[in-house]
DNA sequence: GCCATATGGAAAG
DNA sequence: TTTCCCTATGGCA
C-alpha cells in the first residue's frame, strides 16, 4: 500500500539483497509460475523504481514488473519460511528471501515489453526528473489540481496522502484549476514534493508537518497511523487543524477520500 | 467470525 | 462513473 517513495526503498533492498547473484524464483500461489520457471536461476542485475512501479532486471535483460496496487507487500526475510498465505512470487538466494503477495501487476516483460510500460510513468520527484513537460499540461488544464496529482503520467509516485499533504502545505484548494495556478506556485509544489518524498525514501515514513506545528498531544497518535508519520490533514477528518484549529474536511475526488482544511485551503 | 477499509489502477459500461 | 481485482488487518460483535 505505498506511495512512491516505499517503492525505491524496495527497489534498494532489493538491489542490495539480490544484484550479481543467481536468483531462485518461485511463485507458491501459482499465478506466477510459468514465468518464474522461465527466469529462475538467472543473475539479477539490479531493480529500479519509477513512480510506483518497480523493474527488477535480469542479465538476459527481462524484467520482473511488479505494481503493488493497494495491498501489494514485500517481505524481506534471510531464508524462506515454510509459505503461508498466498505468496506471488518469491526471490530466495543462499542468505536472502523477499515474498510478494497482492500485487495488482507482477509479470515476466521483455525489454521492449518494459520500454512500453515505462512511457506510461511521467516524471518522478524522487528522482529529481524534469517537471517541464508536466508543469505545461497542469497550467493549462481545467482539471482541479486534486486531481492532476493523482495522474502517474504528470507526477509519479505520488499517491493520495502526498496530494493531500503537499496542497494543504501550498494553501491550495483541491478544486482549483490547474491553470488557476502560477508557475511559481507549481514549481514550489514540484520542490516540495521532491522533498518530502526524498525524506519519505530515507526514513520510510510520510512526515510532513514543520516542527512548529507539530501538537505535541497528538504525536503519538499520528505516528501510529499506517503511514507512519505525522500529517496535516490525511484521515485527519473530524479533527482540528494542526494551524488554524478549523475541522479538517474529507471529501471524494476520482473515488478516493480527499482531506483538506476549508480555512487554510481556501 | 464478519465487515469495512486501505498509500492503486485498469477494464467495463 | 462504476466495477473489479489483488490480500491483510483492525474494529466490532
Amino acid at each position: 500500500m505505498p506511495e512512491g517513495h516505499v517503492v525505491h526503498r524496495q527497489a534498494k533492498e532489493i538491489t542490495r539483497l539480490f544484484s550479481r547473484q543467481q536468483v531462485a524464483v518461485d511463485s507458491p500461489q501459482g499465478r506466477f509460475s510459468d514465468s518464474a520457471k522461465q527466469i529462475t536461476g538467472s543473475v539479477l542485475t539490479k531493480a529500479e523504481a519509477r513512480g510506483k512501479h518497480l523493474f527488477i532486471k535480469f542479465t538476459d535483460s527481462s524484467e520482473i514488473h511488479v505494481h503493488l496496487g493497494l495491498y501489494g507487500k514485500w517481505t524481506f526475510l534471510e531464508s524462506p519460511p515454510e509459505p503461508k498465505g498466498l505468496i506471488r512470487l518469491r526471490l530466495i538466494t543462499p542468505g536472502a528471501c523477499a515474498e510478494l503477495r497482492g500485487p495488482n501487476a507482477c509479470s515476466l516483460l521483455t525489454s521492449a515489453e518494459s520500454k512500453e510500460v515505462r512511457k506510461r510513468i511521467g516524471p518522478d520527484p524522487i528522482r529529481r526528473d524534469d517537471p517541464s513537460t508536466t508543469r505545461d499540461k497542469v497550467l493549462s488544464s481545467s482539471a482541479p489540481i486534486g486531481a492532476l496529482l493523482m495522474d502517474q503520467k504528470l507526477f509519479a509516485g505520488v499517491g493520495n496522502i502526498y496530494r493531500a499533504e503537499v496542497l494543504f502545505r501550498h494553501n491550495i484548494n483541491p478544486n482549483d484549476q490547474g491553470r488557476s495556478l502560477t508557475n511559481e506556485t507549481f514549481n514550489a509544489v514540484w520542490e516540495d514534493l521532491c522533498v518530502l518524498m526524498k525524506a519519505g525514501v530515507r526514513t520510510g515514513r510520510i512526515d510532513t508537518v514543520y516542527p512548529e506545528h507539530e501538537p505535541r498531544a497528538m504525536k503519538r497518535k499520528a505516528r501510529e497511523d499506517r503511514h507512519g508519520g505525522e500529517v496535516y490533514v490525511y484521515r485527519r477528518d473530524g479533527q482540528p487543524c494542526h494551524v488554524c484549529g478549523s475541522e479538517i474536511l474529507m471529501t471524494s475526488m476520482l473515488g478516493r477520500n480527499l482531506f483538506w482544511c476549508p480555512q487554510c485551503q481556501k
